[in-house]
DNA sequence: AATTAGCACTCGTTAATGTTGAGTGCTAAC
DNA sequence: GTTAGCACTCAACATTAACGAGTGCTAATT
């Protein structure tokens, strides 16, 4: 059988109506679209077909019609039209403090949440090539020091270095030269054991210093690469879908908001699959879905990229009949404003 | 009426029972409670004393009792044995990383939560006398200083000033001398308008980078104060509670949880009232609770120290029947490992 | 005087039954 | 190819009935 304009017509109707209502679609609903003029028993003959095919079904005799995950799965692939929405809101929040990526990245998750009312999931840019940048130690107090690593990217990281016994300025001047002129611009990877061995052996008496800081450098990376960080929002949304709100699906998604371990796989996946996808936005649907606990659910996910290597994953979870065009249109935008703000740093300080 | 030492008993045994159940406690079943031998008739004649006092409640005709709130609160003040638990694993948790106060308290959170099986939530500990300990300008880049600050308690800031045009090495380092000899010690209410002027005046041409630093150093401990972070744990623990986890209730109660302002009344409230309690543990019950979307929940808080002034506040909700004894001793430990890890700091540097 | 057994009564829970109405599939007419 | 008409299905809702846990009361017992 073949699938002609008017089935694809009809075949939106009800997938569109059904978006909205979140009701099983009837033959009379569809008869009175606007854009078609066939009465009910038409209608109701296609739907038959339709089915047949797979793009919809019955969940019970004598009801209407749900989309398929095949038949969402066309109106993904062929029917949407995305709608172009404004969102300046996004210009706003990067040109703040870009320096400030963790806040940055909480209020876009939140701001994305409650603009889809569906579930919002972003996590934190995983640093492929970070070189290091600066690094300083500074004598806080006797018997501590500060070490504070800056990576491309600006990403901060500071840790607290004790001291068996107190170092002179002198000494901490010299270390600092002998860091920051060791290690610049090198990435992890290149940090190897002949360059430990080597720096060490200028850092004399002060070798055990030496050695924390790489330690500590190791240990930031590390905590950067594994336990990527993930911020989410809008969990709750799910209450707003009935289909999801039933005790027992509501808890364990809820569940794998909170815990985030499953969200990091679902992240991998999104990352292993990537080079399909031309745009970088992909989306899941039911089945599709590599976390267990979605099985209800569709997601929609994008890859940002901030130059420099930092890349991460931002994901929409919703129903299956999710918004696909405002979801798919808007995680469009940030992703462009995102490339936006930060391929081009903000020009002056603007007060 | 007089509440003898019978009805005592079998209040306890009501609400003990309805602890564990969740369901109304009828009079048979107390009559079978090992320790009185009565029959059911003579418990339901005391039952029926003890509703008039007000202590239980009958939800409707012909179903045993449940507590009241009174009953919640007479079972919190005058019946509860604690038990002693061991809980070895703070202090694991404690002595790995003192520095990392953010990591700590998450991770405390999460075992509140688990081993209770309510939702826990933790305020990161707010600076009531933040001093400033160290401060630290270095030029990463032509256009980019970082600053770090360094608060009493380790905490550490960071931040990125922009410049208009580069600075010399040797300006950055009068600069530090500056800032460090004016303003280390100081807590910001000792940062006036006066001494603003007078480092503006010494700082000449480079006063706009020391109103940036001053600048980053409110917003830092705004930051700390105003939007002071809360962890929260479990918060999916409530659907193991059908009295929760209804739908109503259950968002309303997960979102207070997802969106933390509320919680932040909570914590308000906690410390205001806190010079009442002289353990520093306190229970609300029910209406008691200044949290509109928690009535039908009790919180056990505490508050914790940390030396220094650092100070916040642990709290763990669930429902009225929570197991107020086991809560209270978990609460009791933690508060004393808390104080052992942070009082006495780790000896050495433990490889 | 306190305790207990017995009994009628209440009322939430559950299952069984009836009713309704949206929606279908099919057939025959247009 | 389209439509009107009709019998049929079935989830949802309402009604009713049976059940049983639990009570309050009274009278008998200790």
């Amino acid at each position: 059988m073949e699938l002609d304009g008017r089935k694809v017509t009809i075949l939106k109707a009800i997938i569109k109506t059904y978006l909205e209502t979140g009701e099983p679609v009837g033959s009379r609903t569809i008869s009175k679209y606007s854009d078609l003029k066939l009465s009910s028993a038409t209608i109701r003959n296609e739907m038959s077909d339709l089915e047949e095919m797979g793009y919809i079904i019955q969940p019970h005799t004598s009801a209407g019609r749900i989309p398929s995950d095949k038949g969402y799965r066309f109106y993904v692939d062929q029917l949407m039209e995305e709608k172009d929405q404004e969102m300046n809101q996004v210009q706003e929040l990067m040109f703040q403090r870009v320096d400030r990526l963790e806040l940055v990245l909480k209020r876009l998750v939140q701001m994305l949440a409650s603009n889809t009312n569906y579930a919002a999931l972003i996590s934190g840019p995983q640093y492929h090539q970070n070189k290091l940048k600066f690094i300083q130690l500074s004598k806080v107090d006797a018997e501590k020091l500060l070490l504070v690593l800056v990576m491309e990217g600006n990403i901060i990281k500071n840790s607290m270095i004790p001291l068996e016994k107190s170092l002179r300025d002198e000494d901490i001047l010299n270390l600092n030269i002998l860091l920051n002129s060791s290690l610049n611009g090198l990435t992890v990877e290149e940090i190897n054991l002949s360059l430990i061995a080597k720096l060490k052996e200028q850092a004399g008496v002060h070798s055990i210093v030496v050695e924390s800081v790489l330690d500590q450098i190791a240990e930031a990376v590390r905590a950067e690469t594994e336990d990527l960080p993930i911020y989410t929002s809008g969990a709750t949304n799910i209450f707003k879908y009935p289909e999801l709100s039933d005790g027992e699906k509501a808890s364990r998604l809820l569940s794998t908001f909170e815990q985030k371990e499953m969200l990091q796989e679902l992240i991998a996946d999104v990352n292993s699959s990537e080079e399909d996808a031309g745009t970088g936005i992909q989306v899941y649907i039911g089945d599709e879905m590599p976390v267990q606990s979605m099985k209800d659910c569709s997601v929609v996910t994008a890859n940002y990229v901030l130059g420099e290597g930092l890349r991460g994953t931002i994901g929409i979870v919703g129903p299956k009949r999710m918004d696909y065009d405002k979801v798919v249109s808007t995680l469009r935008n940030v992703m462009s404003q995102l490339d936006l703000a930060f391929n081009k740093p903000p020009e002056g300080d603007g007060g």
